[in-house]
DNA sequence: TCATATTGTTCCATTTGCAGAACAATGTTA
DNA sequence: TAACATTGTTCTGCAAATGGAACAATATGA
């Protein structure tokens, strides 16, 4: 430790207050030979007596009425960290950032981020619903939802809240231009908007159609490390993705996408609650993710 | 210790100062293992954790920032009570509360004291010379000059600091009165004043000339325990006082007191100067001692 | 005045916490 | 891209701090 010991700045504020080493020691917990030991380096590291003990009175010197003004200090700031703390772990509060695609908040959470918020008010809750891949460290997000692949970083800990079914998606335009597929080698023909996995190397379609299994590496025309990325691009006429049906329905009923090859589906996407570690984890985190979960069992089981 | 150590709050600030805990145990002097673990530590009492941290970036979270204010004023305190240990061991400072016999003071030391004052700017001496005996401790004496007996207290410690030759004193009118003693044994037929000893027991009185010895317990017309008590008792003419040469030398010149049986002297009175333990001595004390103890060996080695 | 209760200190077996090195993770540079 | 440098964490023998009991000192009360 440094030279002078705070925790025996701690320890003589206590005993000052009492008045006594004994009823100090019995408020701090500790044995009174500690007390009597630690106000003993105290002075030995000051180089000067604090209090001179008779066994039934206690003086402070003039030094130690000096060094008691610091010490009072630093017992407060004990006692705030106390109080502090003792806040913190009854009921989640503080700012709570979270970071994830405006489909997911807009499609799935809007009535669960409504009641998390109504049900903690003294956490503020920040959402960020830009597209790009935040970081989440280096921009203090507490939790960020993640589509398709989960980042193997040993300081992030990940849970899974839902799958989704998926298929092919494009653009009518896109369609009318290339012409429709109706089996899955037309699709070698066709520009491909590939999901980029966790290398950044692009991943090659699998389509599945009750017992048959058809695999193939379209060449791709653009690619993307987010499904809502590709729906972006599909819709734009860019070319052909697979993206979770229920992503795409909403641009569907709005006549911006359609489904190609409608007997054929692709591997289920999956989302992800990300978070750093799961070490110690704030009351305000906790309670969002218990609520994301039991949103998400109640939908779909 | 308590609950939450203040001094892993001291760390916890010095970490978020330097931005990293290789940094931070650098400054602190401390080995990073140690840095590292009582972090983990704070962040286990604490429920939560404080900072983020990649190999390369440290990010403080949001309760880590709530927690650097309170960590911050402790740092600050304990920097603030090591510029001040640093102060007060460099030069004397402060109050100096000391009590002495007024006759010692005008008599012996007002040389020494007012160089004390010009070397000691920083001190301010506070000089008691009520002739009542003073409660060192209770009344918050740094020191006590005490004439005749020291105190058999576990917590004083005291330093002899002169040896006065004394004899037998009285006062013209009492002799006129009473008779002048010419040998020791008319001391019987007096009034003595006696001086008390350390158990408040009247101490009988011991004559010398060369080889002779004569002793003898006179009856007490009064007793104190002070020799300087005795003197004004002496003068007021309330009997014989066995005093040191000394003290009594201004009365005698001002014929107030004269010596009774000169060819015969009695014990040698010392003066002893006490001070509340000598385990950790304020800077103060310890130059007024040394001064007082120089002064002494140059008047009289 | 003597027994009692309470205080601060000292002692020593036990345990805690430390220091240093090895390790794992992650930027950096050639 | 691969060697390197630097960071935070983990491990372990060992030293230092702890805490309960015995002790010494001192008020208090009968």
């Amino acid at each position: 430790m440094e030279q002078y010991e705070p925790n025996d700045l701690l320890i003589f504020a206590r005993v000052a207050e009492a008045g006594s080493f004994s009823r100090a020691a019995e408020r701090l917990g500790l044995p009174k030979s500690t007390v009597s030991r630690r106000i003993s380096v105290l002075e030995d590291r000051l180089g000067e007596r604090l209090m001179l003990r008779t066994t039934r009175r206690l003086a402070l010197t003039e030094f130690g009425n000096q060094l008691l003004e610091h010490a009072r200090q630093v017992a407060a700031e004990v006692d705030a960290v106390k109080a502090l703390s003792e806040y913190r772990r009854a009921q989640p509060s503080g700012r709570l950032r979270v970071s994830m695609p405006s489909d997911f908040a807009t499609l799935l959470l809007t009535d669960m981020l409504a009641a998390f918020v109504a049900l903690h008010p003294a956490v503020s809750l920040e959402l960020d619903l830009s597209p790009r891949r935040v970081d989440l460290i280096g921009e203090n997000f507490d939790l960020v939802v993640r589509m398709g692949d989960l980042p193997d970083d040993a300081m992030l800990a990940a849970r899974r809240i839902a799958v989704f079914p998926s298929g092919l998606y494009a653009a009518p335009g896109y369609l009318a231009e290339h012409g429709n597929p109706v089996a899955p080698d037309d699709l070698h023909q066709h520009d491909a908007l590939l999901l980029l996995g966790r290398n950044s190397e692009a991943v090659g379609w699998t389509l599945l159609c009750g017992e048959q299994r058809w695999e193939g590496l379209p060449p791709a025309r653009a690619s993307a490390n987010s499904p809502e990325l590709l729906i972006s691009l599909a819709r734009a006429g860019a070319g052909i993705a697979a993206v979770p049906d229920y992503f795409a329905a909403p641009n569907v009923r709005r006549g911006e996408l359609v489904r190609v090859l409608p007997d054929w589906r692709t591997p289920s996407h999956t989302a992800w609650l990300v978070f750093p570690g799961r070490r110690l984890m704030p009351a305000k985190t906790r309670a969002f993710i218990n609520m994301v979960e039991t949103a998400f069992t109640n939908v779909d089981g």
